[in-house]
DNA sequence: GTAAGCAGTTACCTAAAAGAAAGCAGTTAC
DNA sequence: GTAACTGCTTTCTTTTAGGTAACTGCTTAC
């Protein structure tokens, strides 16, 4: 299978840079990665994610939902009974953020224990 | 070694976002994932890296640079020849982000195949 | 002598994100 | 009957990130 062992040219820089705009376009923000970890989490409704994140207010969350809604990171599922009841669920899609979540939390430990010299 | 295995309690969640959201404080923004990159790639001329990163401006580029260079996630050094010559070069500290950089690579392109159904 | 490269700085402006606070229509609990 | 819960929406204000563009002092190349 001898491939040729390639230098990384400026062309896989860029290539590099474009998607990882392509997922920060998604996914970055102050809100949408506590939202979907506190929805792969297991929280569903809206008042228990909205308790579930530190300092978030009725309105971003509404709005971050709605767009992680049309981007299919999340099920939003209505169920008319009198209340109505509305759910949020984690999708296929969201499990695939997985990856990235735990790259950033592991980080942001390792950071938190080198710049304050202890875990929370 | 019998660990038990707990399920996930609240107070897992609320780590996860706490950690995450070091994290997130210092990558997030449209350029310091970007800029890392380039620097951990091998560019280290200001120059060199603006023109490496598209659209980006010198103003927008000297701030995350010192902002980097204060969280120590990029070295400067000034060689006071004349004229004089700055170097920026990647930490073992910004070699760590490698794992986040890789997985929101790994999505990003992911991402843009399910929604355009192509590769870049 | 003038154009172009280096490593930035400065000042001004705008759009988007986010915070604060209140409200609403319906339901349930006491 | 009133307080508290649900899932939001509305308005108003502040903050922040980022874009544009020009300009600096210095050096080398033509």
């Amino acid at each position: 299978m001898a491939k040729k062992t390639k230098a990384p040219t400026e062309k896989d820089c860029l290539a590099m840079m474009l998607s990882v705009r392509d997922a920060l376009d998604v996914i970055s923000g102050k809100w949408k990665i506590l939202i979907l970890i506190s929805v792969i989490y297991g929280n569903k409704r809206f008042r228990e994610i909205e308790r579930s994140i530190p300092n978030i207010s009725s309105k971003v969350l509404a709005k971050e939902l709605k767009d992680l809604e049309d981007r299919q990171l999340i099920k939003r599922t209505v169920y008319d009974d009198s209340p109505v009841l509305v759910e949020y669920t984690a999708t296929d899609y969201s499990n695939s953020v997985s990856e990235v979540i735990i790259a950033l939390y592991n980080w942001g430990q390792n950071h938190r224990m080198k710049i304050m010299g202890k875990r929370r």
